[in-house]
DNA sequence: TTACCTGCAAAACCTTTGCAAGTAC
DNA sequence: GTACTTGCAAAGGTTTTGCAGGTAA
């Protein structure tokens, strides 16, 4: 479980928070984009910059995740627990895959209801440097 | 061993192969605008959109990765067999990890050299509705 | 009260693209 | 000769930011 910070709540804070609620549910990865255009639907005026600016402080206080893969554009995820995705290049939509990471050992069961074409492993955090400095 | 596509060699082109070239040697992974700045030694008045031009020929003809990992920034692989990276959040550098994917498992040996905090396991292909539409 | 948040609009940023001239094969 | 490639400069699309007014705690 993601450790959550504190932030002051806005009502644009809260629905986009109700936002990603609801897309959780679904297992759906909304753009920047499709979070202004569903917010307007309850904050008529909310500006596309304090959907960005929201997305960031979500996203550093825990409750949501940017997942750069392709193409410019960012996908975000309610869902923080840790997950994989696949970006299926025919609809470039981005979808759970909830098959625990033993199916990469496994390469019988590799192709199962998707197809998989290959795959990415980023890991995030400090360098040999970069922590040596840190100590 | 990845299959490369012919593609026409053009001083360019033979330039830009041998900087990823260097760099593959040295586990480096440079952006766009580092491959524009080493260029330029070469040949002077090349330019940018020959460069990114050239990282989408070569990355569709199986000669380098692209890696789309944090901002807006790609990082371009010229090692394109299997591997995973880190990106550190402090000097924003990407290193090769070069550890076999059973470190996943073995949180033991999780940590080392460097700081692990996170990671992101992305696939690519279709999505079970495009797949099947495809037969 | 004060630090934080917002809407607006402009800017920043990385990447792509149209065009006319040049080049590989 | 032809199709592909280039330099240049402008445009494209996504994300960030400065500012003045507004709001949560």
């Amino acid at each position: 479980m993601v450790q959550k910070k504190n932030i002051r709540l806005t009502s644009q804070r809260n629905t986009i928070l109700n936002i990603f609620h609801k897309c959780k549910e679904r297992n759906y990865h909304p753009t920047a984009e499709e979070v202004y255009e569903e917010a307007k639907k309850h904050i008529s005026n909310i500006s596309l910059g304090t959907i960005y600016r929201n997305l960031n402080v979500l996203g550093d206080s825990g409750y949501i995740k940017e997942i750069r893969i392709k193409d410019r554009k960012s996908f975000y995820d309610g869902n923080t627990d840790s997950h994989f995705h696949l970006f299926c290049s025919q609809c470039e939509s981005l979808i759970d895959i909830k098959e625990p990471v033993e199916v990469l050992y496994n390469k019988k069961s590799f192709k199962m209801d998707y197809k998989i074409e290959g795959f990415l492993l980023s890991f995030f955090g400090s360098c040999y440097k970069c922590k040596e400095k840190e100590g």
